[in-house]
DNA sequence: CCAAATTGGTTTCGTTTGTAACCATCGAAA
DNA sequence: TTTCGATGGTTACAAACGAAACCAATTTGG
């Protein structure tokens, strides 16, 4: 533990981003493998999804993503009509999105999966690590947001 | 809750990604805006201001790098002459890679910032969450490496 | 020994990304 | 009203990326 050197294996930045990659590659195989979607467009999904209609701004705050990932993830969830868009009445610059019916016939056959996926990854852990975690990125959101 | 719905914001999949994007995002200033260095430069230097001497290969290992990571990198490190090769002289195709003198420097002048951004952030946290972080964190890397 | 498989590292190619500029529309203020 | 700044969303461009092909050197196994 020398002072004048950074141990990589240790550094915080580099534990999250490493783990989260991992993990991440891992779970797009179910949205990837499957479907050929990329992450943005898996997000689009699961936003609409969960919520049913939305904007792309919305989604964009929702999920994390830049507003460009937002709108070419749209595009392309569009082009295979997996949703559509619906001009707003009273401003026309905004678009209401809505999965179609294929869209959402998709996203119920990931939720299954990718709920199974959490629930394995979890069931590696003891229950007092499981719970170690969760607090512990609640503790880290929390203080991000500020 | 329910049973159809994936609620995006406590997967944990993405909760990871989107706390290790953010931290990694604002760690970035201190090599991107500082000297231009991109996350793969910023692992190598890291790498080898951390062990002193390293293969291309051992460097993609310690840091999770992609091995085009790795090489693109590296021969962007060499050009602005942060860090210098040395032919292996049993096996030709191996390289061994040292920082130069201006590479070390510009280590020795991260380190501390390195440091002090994970002292801070780790610094709105309680002594328990920070204790749970690190159990969590750890549990799920056991997790994974299996 | 020699062919085949493996390994260290680079390059090529098509895709994804972020930044910034952009277009259209809206709201507020003069 | 007209103007000006903010907002929703798209596009253009250059940089970064991953997969796969590649080259050269080395090891393995017959």
């Amino acid at each position: 533990m020398e002072a004048d050197t950074l141990e990589l294996e240790s550094f915080l930045p580099y534990r999250l981003y490493r783990l989260a990659d991992a993990v991440s590659r891992e779970f797009s195989r179910v949205y990837k493998d499957r479907h050929g979607l990329t992450r943005p467009e898996w997000r689009t999904l699961a936003g609409l999804g969960q919520h049913g209609t939305m904007t792309a701004t919305a989604l964009g705050e929702q999920s994390a993503m830049h507003k460009t990932k937002v709108s070419r993830a749209v595009s392309r969830l569009e082009r295979r009509r997996w949703l559509a868009r619906k001009p707003d009445e009273k401003d026309r610059r905004v678009e209401h999105l809505t999965l179609t019916n294929a869209g959402l016939a998709a996203y119920r056959e990931m939720v299954p999966l990718a709920k199974a996926f959490e629930r394995e990854l979890l069931s590696k852990l003891s229950t007092g690590e499981r719970v170690a975690i969760a607090e512990g990125l609640a503790a880290l959101e929390a203080a991000l947001g500020r």
